[in-house]
DNA sequence: TTGAAAGCGCTAACAA
DNA sequence: TTGTTAGCGCTTTCAA
């Protein structure tokens, strides 16, 4: 157990050599020649002593910290952040760095932005991340330039910094994909009506992936909405009312999906049976507790933290070269969770 | 904009003074006597270099960090985590501190909880705050006691930390009154079978408050399974399939709640009209789309995180005792969240 | 194989 | 009113 008042100087004392010895031995130093009993001797009276490294004095004599800044965007909204964080962390400690997280709005002013990344700087961390809670195109706060950077769930208007964004016409396909195995040709789209990228890219992987399997992508039921509970509800009611009610239906997320599911009930029509779902996002605590537990898409947040994480070490310790990867954003597949919304069409309704 | 190559010395230089003055201008130190001239002269430097302070050697000298640990737990289950973290940072960031967070896992052994700890006393963080992702009982590394800590969402079992919980038996109190105010006379409880705090406090609520309004809370219909969706529907199954149907239902959260939603619509039985329903964690992403919307009770995760935040500074600066409140727990009320699930009794059923 | 000493950027006691 | 200097705990160059 670490003993703050125990420096490098006490164990070089109280083992009878010099403070050089004591750091060459506990830092493993490639160099230093130093004898097997020296070396013994002064592990012992540290771990004796309770000795335990002031990071601090380390970092301010080896410019370099071993931390990473988080500037985070709405951290209690939903889980989505805490898994970058959790990714960031875990490849952090991995790789020996720890997190100082700053939390910020989405709706912060360009002063309190640079006032977060600012205090970042101060602190010497070595490279910052900066997450957002859904990917969409940030200005970023200059003052971001100056040390390295990688952006997590969002891609710099500028293009100049390092990202990592989901694969979202991917992820539609795969959603879409899972319908069309299933047998269903008549499939419907509940879309989002923010001007987004997920917008626009999950309903081309809608389409796309309609034509590809040789129906008609461009004809195909669309209906837009707020992308809640509601919006999904409001969509999903007037999907159900066409005369060409789709048997096989794909949810913009998981929140219109489960208005989508109060929309099927109340008309009486029943999921899976005669209508199956799919979602996107995979928001557990909604797609594992509706009933039946809904198939759905799942935003790689874990490991765009993760992967995020890496390659700033990386940067970092000079072992890859952020430049090359701000050119354009990284992109991570988006998987299937299958759960029991989906079956196969109705004979009837095929 | 901070450039890190410009320090007190450059400052110093280029306005013509010695870094004293400049430290002093620049951290108002209250007995420096400095003229006004000196002092925008240094100020308007400082601004012109772009200069920024190192906080890392303010650290090491004044033996401040300015950083507070969080270690928690699960980040990623649930946005709980979330809120305490922005409790804690709004807090700390408003007295000028930092937050350096470290994932753990409720599973966590007892080696790596003290490395977890070990890490942060490296970074001589000025306190940490140990949060739980639900409300109970834990056995703390014992190298947490070398620093100013206040526990959040748990408490200790040798009872020599500070810490900060939720009211759960107000909150049951808070949920039964809302039935009773809207004129319910037969009440049921949905209880966990886990056996943590909050099971044993919500059901003393739920008898006491029944109790006081003149019914027989020990005879008051409980029905007890595992606290998640499945688990409240099952329960909530043999709940309404009593002869002595309650008219009531406060259920130990949200998620069997949900549960319980599902089993009143498949039994025919709507709610609120037939039945009321009250939750308890006001979970948004499930209370606030479930429909109709669910009353619940609020647990204050932001208010537990800032007001740890705030006692752990207090003490860090001496403006208060931790051990005093170390005693015993200090409790946080959990207010009522009104949505649409409750209404008053059908009038043949009350 | 080991040690002395400079210096990372800052604060604060002391001197002028 | 301002400046000189020691030292926070460590790493690392250089010398022994």
């Amino acid at each position: 157990m670490t003993n703050k008042s125990i420096g490098i100087k006490d164990v070089a004392v109280a083992a009878g050599v010099s403070v050089t010895t004591v750091s060459h031995v506990l830092n493993d130093v490639a160099y230093a020649r130093i004898s097997p009993e020296t070396r013994e001797k002064v592990k012992a009276t540290a771990e004796r002593l309770g000795y335990g490294p002031n990071r601090l004095a380390q970092a301010l004599r080896t410019q370099r910290t071993g931390m990473l800044g988080l500037v985070s965007e709405e951290i209690a909204t939903t889980p989505h952040a805490g898994r970058i964080i959790l990714g960031a962390d875990e490849a952090a400690r991995a790789r020996g760095y720890n997190l100082m997280i700053i939390n910020t709005s989405g709706a912060a002013s360009d002063e309190s932005r640079q006032a977060d990344v600012e205090a970042l700087l101060e602190r010497r961390v070595d490279g910052i991340l900066y997450a957002t809670m859904y990917h969409r195109e940030v200005t970023l706060p200059e003052n971001l330039s100056s040390i390295p950077a990688v952006l997590v769930d969002s891609e710099s208007l500028a293009g100049s910094v390092a990202s990592v964004v989901p694969d979202e016409e991917g992820g539609a396909r795969v959603a879409v994909q899972s319908l069309l195995d299933a047998g269903h040709r008549r499939i419907g789209f509940l879309n989002n009506t923010d001007d987004v990228p997920a917008t626009r890219d999950r309903l081309r992987g809608f389409r796309n992936a309609l034509d590809e399997a040789g129906l008609d992508g461009a004809a195909a039921p669309v209906e837009s909405e707020l992308s809640e509970v509601l919006g999904g509800y409001v969509a999903a009611l007037r999907m159900l009312k066409r005369k060409d009610r789709p048997t096989g239906l794909f949810c913009y997320n998981d929140r219109m999906a489960m208005g989508a599911y109060r929309a099927a009930a109340e008309v009486g029509i029943s999921i899976p049976n005669e209508l199956s779902v799919v979602g996107f996002d995979d928001q557990e605590l909604i797609a594992a507790n509706l009933y039946p537990g809904l198939t759905t898409v799942a935003l790689p947040h874990y490991e765009m933290g993760a992967w995020a994480t890496e390659r700033l070490i990386d940067a970092i310790e000079g072992k890859a070269d952020l430049t090359v990867l701000a050119a354009k954003p990284t992109i991570l597949q988006c998987p299937l969770v299958t759960r029991e919304s989906i079956t196969n069409p109705h004979p009837g309704l095929s």
